[in-house]
DNA sequence: AATACAATGCAACATTGTTGCAAAATATTT
DNA sequence: AAATATTTTGCAACAATGTTGCATTGTATT
């Protein structure tokens, strides 16, 4: 599958620059979503912890990656898929995180279920998070 | 319906100490689930910060209160039902949070749903978080 | 009541996240 | 291509959140 950086940054109005690139390029490259401490670490001294927290920021308010509650409620973020835009994310698919090691999952092919709730209670949004044992831990 | 701090505290092997009694107590008087700050903020300059943080920690250990995945990734902490005990908790119910108040409630009612994953993943826990405007905000 | 044990408070520190502002980089206009 | 306007970055300073070691205090046990 292709993904062109340049391309998404321009189609949302951002101006390209080298950690908006690096940074993308990080999230298209990870199987799995990333953690701020992660793209710290990946990605060295080149850029300010200020300037990754900003961009993430962009990042999530253009739509092009989302964040996942994980169960141990650390932040981490992956890449969306076409369909979102603008911050009408459409991220109806299941998270996945691993115990062991960690990696987290976006299982695309599994949507989420619709539920019922009491009365009174309206849905904007419904987050599944499945935690265990990935392929590479069983 | 009826629970006893004490009882609660022995059942666990735990020492009756202000703080356990207190910070319990205010678990069981809330309606909705405690973030740490919330805690800090009701029990005043009674206990120090970290008294709280291992309180929750222990509580948490025990089954007596279980975390909950949040759509912001705050951690937030409610009340475990009978069934949960050291720490192998039962918690199959759908979490709520509310995106005007941020009030989480705990819909032990509505449980959450079977899902079949790929090959190779093993599932030992779902989380659901739902999000939106609970009966008070719409 | 005396001893053993566990929990607390304090201090110090690590991590995570936020804000304002000057400097640098990018985009736009001429 | 150069000059201007706009945006983004890095730095500093700060706020919030979370962790650890250790002496003191409180709880449980004998």
């Amino acid at each position: 599958m292709h993904y062109s950086i340049i391309e998404t940054l321009k189609k949302n109005q951002l101006s390209i620059t080298d950690s908006r690139k690096k940074i993308l390029e990080l999230f298209v490259k990870a199987k799995g979503a990333l953690a701020h401490a992660d793209i710290e670490h990946e990605s060295g001294t080149e850029f300010d912890r200020v300037t990754i927290y900003r961009t993430l920021q962009t990042f999530v308010e253009k739509g092009i990656i989302h964040t996942i509650p994980t169960a141990d409620n650390s932040v981490r973020y992956a890449l969306c898929k076409d369909a979102c835009a603008g911050g009408h994310h459409h991220d109806d698919h299941v998270h996945f995180m691993c115990d062991d090691c960690g990696t987290t999952y976006c299982l695309d092919n599994i949507s989420v279920p619709k539920l019922s709730l009491p009365d009174g209670f309206s849905v904007s949004q419904t987050d599944v998070v499945v935690s265990g044992k990935c392929r590479k831990c069983q």
